[in-house]
DNA sequence: GTGTTAAGCGCC
DNA sequence: AAACGGCGCTTAACAC
């Protein structure tokens, strides 16, 4: 037995590395009694984070209390391997795991433990962290890690082990990436802070529940985030099946049109589309007046500044005839957005496909400071929409279709339901096209399809916080019109404005924090405090979003779900029994809020994401 | 090589 | 009086 002591709040911590079959009889002993008197911490450390690779392997397991850690190095296997399936297969303590997702997928597809299993017996300090805190270090807050976390709540000289191996895999000449495949199994250090990691776990939840309590977090949500977790677990273990032949295929094709328009703009001394310095000065070059300046005082020469110059339109890329286009900035947009589907979405799925041809998205269930969820490697919530051949990589399950519901303008209701809009609720209630409605109130019964546009448009910047400036040069029309339906607009839904100044006082009380109705604590910068508005809406719409997932995994409907989109899921279901699933997920999607119905409709497509938005496979 | 920032762009 | 909310990912450019 190798064993490493350590101080921890000024107490003394000892990692145990068990190294024979008395050293693992002495760790089912500890772990016997431990578990009797608790929780267990529990961590494990990998070759990587792609879980689903081949060449991806567990390498230890890791469980610990308070005062001693004990580090299991599954990878010998045997023994070793089985003495760690024996406490969660058999023995089945509670746990304790920071960020438990990961180790659930971990275990589950490379120790044989079911994350069915284990996730009912997890506590998860990171999802308790982030209801103390949603916010990421570059917001304010804590961060989400254990070391900044364990440096806050447990022990301000708590080490900073991923640093400590860092510097560790520099020394035996690895990289951040090659480290953690590479490193001995018995270097002293890997084994001092695995095991240390779940020694700060297990100090971390007493310390997080009673952080919870203080703050009036109540239970329920806790529970309800774990559930969420565990869902969405399923779903990233489940993955989404990739057209592998079609990507490759589109691949070359954007590479080759990338590369073709990449020549044009080379004939205008622009040899890297990419840097915008090169292009501002060719453009300036051409006599172009570039107007438009970046945060920076640099010209701006963005998407919308090159489809103007190149006289297309901003949404469709149709020639608007209005100017003489210039060749070099309609090369240089065609170059890089060709560049920036390829290496942001095709060369992602290439390079995080499995060797069954699924794809395994990294669910974040609590990323945003709002409360939502973020999906990445790859980034699958921010697939191009307008074109549908990057989503078109994207299948179903052999003999499945895609399928997708979507809640109907959910965040217009849920602002309605938290402001309690009276003629808004009773508009949505009765059915009526709210923009439609809006631009009767605002304009009369005479109003235009123009006027709806900027109704629409005025309702966003409610949900968002915008004023005239963004509503204006979103909606395109003019400020004066758009400062006039602004102002008509919060005379015929009062209840909004009033929303917000109520908002923005209770926080401003309660040291800047906004308390949700399923009792999210969100702070807000004092210099954005408008935003409140935005941030109770988003917040309680995710939630919304949640409770269904909840209900469609109680209907029994979570093995045809893939992807949660904010207000959408987009899922996987045989051909023949589709219209009948998605019924079901319809109504776990149909719900009220404050008495505003919330409606979700969906629609059935054929093999490929894509289908959903005009392919035809 | 690794890390950071600015700029840009994809989504809801 | 005015205030565009939330993300992830890539490249360029630069610092160490």
């Amino acid at each position: 037995m190798r064993t490493y002591p350590y101080s921890v709040s000024g107490e003394r911590v000892t990692v145990h590395v068990p190294e024979s079959p008395t050293d693992l009889d002495a760790f089912r002993a500890w772990v016997t009694e431990a578990a009797a008197r608790g929780a267990l911490a529990l961590d494990t450390e990998t070759s990587g984070l792609d879980v689903y690779s081949d060449h991806f392997r567990l390498r230890t397991v890791q469980f610990g209390d308070a005062w001693d850690a004990w580090v299991i190095h599954f990878e010998r296997g045997g023994i070793f391997a089985d003495a760690a399936r024996w406490v969660l297969n058999v023995l089945r303590p509670r746990v304790l795991i920071h960020n438990a997702p990961y180790d659930w997928l971990v275990l589950d597809q490379h120790a044989g433990v079911p994350l069915e299993q284990l996730a009912p017996l997890t506590r998860d300090t990171q999802i308790m962290a982030k209801l103390c805190d949603p916010r990421q270090p570059s917001e304010g807050g804590v961060g989400a890690g254990l070391k900044p976390l364990s440096a806050h709540y447990v022990d301000p000289d708590a080490a900073d082990t991923q640093a400590g191996l860092h510097q560790v895999f520099a020394e035996i000449g690895a990289t951040r990436e090659t480290g953690w495949a590479r490193i001995p199994l018995t270097h002293p250090l890997y084994n001092l802070y695995a095991g240390l990691d779940t020694a700060y776990t297990a100090r971390l939840y007493p310390a997080l529940s009673a952080e919870l309590s203080r703050i009036g977090v109540r239970r329920l949500l806790a529970e309800y985030e774990h559930e969420l977790a565990r869902i969405c677990a399923v779903m990233q273990r489940t993955g989404m099946v990739l057209d592998t032949e079609y990507t490759r295929r589109l691949d070359d094709e954007l590479s080759d049109q990338a590369a073709r328009y990449a020549a044009v703009a080379a004939r205008y001394g622009v040899a890297n589309v990419n840097s915008t310095a090169q292009l501002a000065a060719a453009l300036a070059g051409m006599g172009e007046e570039l107007t438009e300046r970046t945060a920076s005082g640099n010209p701006k020469v963005d998407k919308s500044v090159l489809l103007r110059l190149a006289d297309l339109d901003l949404h469709t890329w149709e020639p608007l005839g209005t100017r003489t286009p210039n060749p070099l900035a309609d090369a240089a947009v065609r170059s890089k957005r060709a560049g920036k589907w390829r290496a942001s979405y095709v060369e992602t799925f290439l390079r995080t496909v499995d060797s069954t041809g699924r794809i395994h998205p990294m669910v974040n269930t609590l990323q945003a400071r709002t409360g939502r969820m973020s999906i990445t490697r790859p980034a699958l919530q921010t697939l191009p929409s307008r074109d549908q051949m990057i989503r078109r990589a994207m299948l179903a399950d052999e003999g499945h279709v895609t399928f997708s519901c979507d809640f109907d303008a959910v965040e217009m209701r849920v602002l309605a339901a938290l402001a309690d809009v009276t003629r808004m609720k009773a508009a949505i209630t009765a059915g009526n096209d709210l923009h439609d409605f809006t631009a009767e109130l605002v304009y009369g019964p005479g109003f235009t399809p123009h006027h709806r546009t900027i109704c629409k448009s005025v309702g966003f910047g409610k949900v968002y916080g915008g004023g005239v400036t963004t509503i204006s040069r979103q909606s395109g029309a003019g400020r004066a019109e758009v400062a006039h339906a602004i102002e008509t607009y919060d005379r015929v839904y009062p209840e909004i404005r009033r929303f917000a100044k109520r908002h923005e006082r209770i926080a401003r009380a309660n040291g800047m924090v906004t308390v949700t109705l399923t009792g999210r604590h969100l702070p807000l910068d004092p210099q954005r405090a408008y935003a409140v508005t935005n941030y109770q809406v988003q917040s309680a719409a995710r939630d919304v979003l949640g409770q269904a997932l909840i209900d469609m995994d109680g209907a029994g409907l979570l093995p045809y779900l893939r992807l949660p989109v904010h207000d959408e899921v987009v899922g996987s279901a045989p051909a023949a029994d589709a219209a009948e699933i998605v019924r079901e997920i319809e109504r776990c999607m149909t719900t009220s809020l404050g008495g505003v119905p919330i409606t979700a409709g969906a629609k059935i497509g054929k093999r490929s994401w894509g289908s959903l938005y005009g392919a035809d496979y």
